[in-house]
RNA sequence: GGACCGGUAGUUCAACUGGUUAGAGCACUGCCCUGUCACGGCAGAAGUUGCGGGUUCGAGCCCCGUCCGGUCCGCCA
């Protein structure tokens, strides 16, 4: 009875095979295939479908002859989803698709089936190569656009990352531990998202911004390898590489590892997934570690773009011995020369280069050619011998150009950084199949921050340069002793490309010195005890040393897959202004909702 | 919150300097077609030019307001 039963169940199943699997071999096969009218060619006494489904497209011939319900066939529109049994056949050497990894082959319709019809679309799915269609009907209708090659084979890429994340983290050991989605606000800097307590009048939920804590927690627990694809939320305006509202990072935590052992320890992760998931080059194998102040001075960014190397070179020394007075009086003269960059017309170094110097707040960008002999406006202020010592010094060669910025010495680099991204852009200079991964460690610890109000009260104040938790370097003797502005932390950065990819630290799990870094940015001993309470208690139960990071899982893959927009790599992503157009999110919701939940709209 | 660009058929676009009945490709409807693969051919339907006001003999086009969308800055690891 029961093999009956399964044996009628196969007779009757709505697929034997997929649209991308079959080939020459499975010619005279009898075959059900179940899918979508990708494109229909109706000859009139003969049909053609092109079925498609997520694994790919196979050519169905309807014959009159062969087929029992041809006249059915007659009826099929795009994107009806249907179910065709038949005969594979051999396609003649003149009929094969070479475009078609199952072009070789055709399914002789027998029998056709229809499961499901279909309205006309709002844009068509086989046209997918232009994707020229408002955004705003795009993600309006998500589930179709998901249909198209391109953004499904995105979500593909996304799904076989995460799982080889999780293959690679599972075989060192790695626990996948989920955290509380419902909890409180998190000291990062990012606006929260609140959900209000319906047992607890007047209190709110907050969604995570990170599981920062948590996972700290997690270390203290003794749970001393920790990692989750973990949703992380914040209410700030979207770019086009960040995700309004939430995005997911590879959360990780470790203990008893020195920061150099984490890197080791997680830098094959991303040499495999450039090399065996992505398909691309790594560019420098171990990855560079770079101090921060460093990159800032040679590439103007703390993410520079490696693929290209372009350093920004300072030459103050050298300026001051000229007659050219903006050179003289300026704090610093930096420089960047780039090789083949003569070629830069007038229009395009006034009308591009300059302007994108003044839009980073430069005073202008000056520049000199060296062809023959250094040309440029400016030429005139310079006595030949300078010029001579500055070709030397810089090793010009023909060809060159030199855009020079006479400002603050770290204004001056962040000018000439931007400047390095547009020449290198305009020269095609960044090879899109390499991954130029670097670390950047050995950030501030604490940076001036201008809007922040002090103790005095006036406005200024040192404050956290990026997570309160990273481990000072040097403990509390350099806390005690050194100009804040000059320690470092443990803290550190993974890039590639010219993106950030993550933020991470050597964090701090010594209360004593947990209390005078927070003291140092401006918040007494009960302060700390009343936001980070529990935070403190713990370290005092015995925490073992910890560091991790968080790369973002949307970012990486706008690296491997090489997308502009964040939007291209998230399954349903939200809209510019944060709202999700098919599911129409956020909403209003009914008076009653509110009212359980102590809540009044003043809108 | 600010700056810039845009909004014409289901969709992608066109419409000269303000001038006849706002056009074309794809999609859609009907007909013809047995080897197509961007199939082909014939015919057809489809528009509050985002919305409101103004200037003009006349506005898709110019002006004012407004709404919506995109990019960037502010914000944000």
């Amino acid at each position: 009875m029961k093999r009956l039963l399964s044996a009628l169940f196969f007779y009757m199943s709505y697929r034997t095979n997929t649209c991308g699997e079959l080939r020459s071999e499975q010619v005279d096969k009898i075959v059900t295939l179940a899918g979508w009218v990708h494109k229909r060619r109706n000859l009139g006494g003969l049909i053609f479908v092109d079925l498609r489904d997520r694994y790919g497209i196979t050519q169905i011939v309807f014959n009159p002859d062969i087929t029992a319900n041809f006249a059915l066939a007659d009826t099929l529109k795009y994107e009806y989803v249907i179910k065709v049994t038949g005969t594979i056949v051999a396609r003649v050497p003149e009929a094969v698709n070479k475009d078609l990894l199952t072009g070789a082959i055709e399914l002789k319709a027998q029998k056709l089936e229809i499961l499901s019809q279909a309205k006309t679309l709002p844009f068509e799915i086989f046209d997918a190569h232009k994707e020229e269609e408002d955004e705003e009907l795009r993600l309006k209708y998500r589930y179709l656009e998901l249909r198209r090659e391109h953004l499904k084979n995105n979500i593909i890429f996304r799904a076989k990352m995460i799982q080889y994340i999780r293959a690679y983290m599972d075989a060192r050991d790695f626990l996948e531990i989920s955290t509380p989605i419902l909890t409180v606000s998190s000291p990062e800097g990012a606006r929260d998202f609140l959900v209000p307590s319906r047992i607890h009048p007047g209190k709110f939920y907050a969604l995570p911004q990170a599981p920062q804590q948590y996972k700290q927690l997690l270390m203290v627990a003794g749970m001393d390898r920790y990692y989750q694809i973990a949703p992380c939320m914040r209410d700030e305006d979207p770019r086009a590489d960040r995700s309004p509202g939430e995005f997911y990072q590879l959360d990780v935590e470790t203990s008893f590892l020195e920061r150099d052992e984490f890197f080791d320890l997680m830098e094959p992760l991303f040499i495999e997934l450039t090399e065996k998931v992505a398909g691309k080059i790594v560019q420098q194998n171990p990855f560079p570690r770079l101090p921060y102040q460093y990159v800032l001075d040679t590439y103007g960014t703390d993410r520079p773009d490696l693929r290209y190397d372009l350093k920004i070179v300072d030459v103050t020394d050298w300026a001051k011995n000229t007659d050219f007075k903006v050179f003289v009086e300026a704090k610093a003269v930096r420089v960047i020369v780039v090789p083949s960059g003569a070629q830069f017309t007038r229009k395009e170094i006034d009308e591009e280069f300059t302007e994108l110097a003044k839009r980073n707040k430069a005073k202008g960008l000056a520049w000199l050619k060296y062809t023959t002999d250094f040309e440029g406006t400016i030429v005139k202020f310079f006595k030949p011998e300078e010029l001579n010592e500055l070709r030397d010094k810089l090793k010009i060669k023909t060809n060159d150009i030199l855009f020079f910025v006479a400002d603050e010495p770290l204004l001056a680099s962040k000018v000439l950084g931007a400047v390095r991204t547009l020449a290198a852009e305009k020269l095609h200079l960044a090879d899109p199949n390499v991954i130029a991964w670097a670390w950047i460690v050995d950030f501030p610890m604490y940076e001036w921050s201008p809007d922040k109000v002090g103790i005095s009260g006036e406005a200024g104040a040192i404050d956290f340069g990026h997570n309160p938790f990273s481990l000072p370097q040097g403990g509390l003797d350099t806390l005690n002793s050194k100009d804040p502005l000059t320690i470092l932390a443990d803290q550190y950065d993974i890039i590639a490309n010219g993106l950030e990819l993550s933020s991470g630290a050597v964090r701090n799990k010594d209360p004593e010195i947990m209390y005078r870094a927070f003291e140092i940015a401006g918040y007494t001993r009960d302060a700390v005890n009343k936001k980070f309470g529990h935070m403190i208690d713990a370290f005092e139960y015995g925490a073992p040393p910890h560091c991790g990071f968080a790369p973002g899982i949307d970012r990486l893959l706008m690296l491997f897959l090489g997308e502009p927009n964040i939007r291209a790599v998230i399954p349903f992503p939200k809209n510019q202004h944060a709202e999700e157009p098919m599911m129409g999110s956020p909403s209003t919701v009914d008076d009653r909702q509110l009212r359980d939940l102590h809540i009044r709209s003043t809108d």
